[in-house]
DNA sequence: TCAAGAATAGACCGACCGGTCTAGAGAATG
DNA sequence: CATTCTCTAGACCGGTCGGTCTATTCTTGA
């Protein structure tokens, strides 16, 4: 701890990107579409052209605290996301989010949201990862639940649609990547939108 | 191929399991809760207690056999499930699915939907899984469909509920997964059924 | 009783797993 | 320049993976 905590990124900060941000971003690329123990830690390290030792000392937790990191960013990105333009109502902003998973779900040949599910098989084996996954979908739930308040659903009303609707989400990811298409995830994300409507 | 195909139970079916049977309900159990990858082929001997042999004997495809098998048994139990007793409603008889559901559910101390999606992940490394996972969707949703135009759906509203039933299912089973609670399932199960009734 | 196939049994294999460890390169401090 | 610390680099390890292979036992029909 000689120099500050801005360190890393001291000399050029446009291309040749932190080792951690590319170990952090192709386990997420490979997990997404693997599954936890589908990737290897010699596949996350040849994806981020990383030696072991740059892993071990970014990430002293290991491939744990790597799928708990991962888990956390996007769970922070998509919090955003819902964060973002208060004015909105809820519905609108709900389609929004799902218009950027669409997309994302058709650019990724519709591998997606395995990661989350994946992760929550490794809660006997890791409780942390499944920890992880549990409390971010509690903070997305919460998330879309003040929302809901805020545009004047009732508490119980609230909940059980924000529940409802991250279910269906989640659902909708599952199928859409079954059947490979983004069709079932379009439908669950109409649905949603209409639970987000006053008066259904 | 010198006797006939009933074979295997001739001397005493009650107690002394079908070593075939044993290891596929043990592969059940344990992809149930662990995933895919999650499981060795060594923790599955050991579960049915049988020997290597045995296994290749009667899955000569391997591990991808035997999950492919585990898909479709689940899938043909659920099934009948939706063919048995025609004549109720089909939201009477999704509750009642739905009932088993939550039942395992509890008794497996929340761990039961990571199977299908688990195996999801693996349709990159092992196509025949993901195959017969997507089928399995598809299936499900045919049969809850069929069910939708008979009850007096219009195509594309028995179609659209259909899936939409099926979304609320696993979506609901995952979260119920991560919170460790029945609770969000009986909740999709139940906005699932009111979908299944005539006039929303 | 005996031959033949089904089924059981488990030793064994190379590949790969996640993780440890030592060594060196590079930048910041005195 | 020497020191110190961050970070990179990759050889290496024991353990486990899925899968193969060679028996041996059990069952069955002639």
């Amino acid at each position: 701890m000689a120099h500050g905590d801005d360190k890393t990124k001291a000399s050029g900060e446009n291309q040749p990107i932190d080792t951690r941000s590319r170990i952090l971003s192709a386990a997420f690329r490979l997990f997404r579409k693997h599954g936890y123990h589908g990737v290897g830690l010699n596949d996350i390290l040849a994806a981020a052209s990383a030696p072991k030792g740059s892993l071990y000392h970014h990430f002293p937790g290991g491939k744990e605290e790597i799928g708990v990191a991962v888990v956390a960013e996007i769970t922070r990105g998509i919090l955003s996301l819902f964060g973002a333009s208060r004015a909105k109502k809820t519905s609108t902003v709900l389609m929004h989010v799902g218009e950027q998973m669409s997309a994302t779900i058709e650019r990724t040949n519709h591998e997606i949201c395995t990661l989350f599910t994946a992760f929550l098989a490794e809660r006997s084996a890791s409780p942390k990862l499944g920890e992880a996954v549990a409390s971010a979908y509690a903070e997305m739930t919460l998330a879309i639940e003040a929302r809901l308040k805020q545009d004047g659903f009732a508490a119980r009303a609230a909940k059980e649609r924000a529940a409802t609707v991250v279910m269906l989400l989640e659902g909708g990811a599952m199928i859409a990547q079954a059947q490979q298409s983004v069709a079932p995830f379009s439908l669950a994300l109409k649905h949603a939108a209409s639970l987000c409507e006053r008066g259904d």
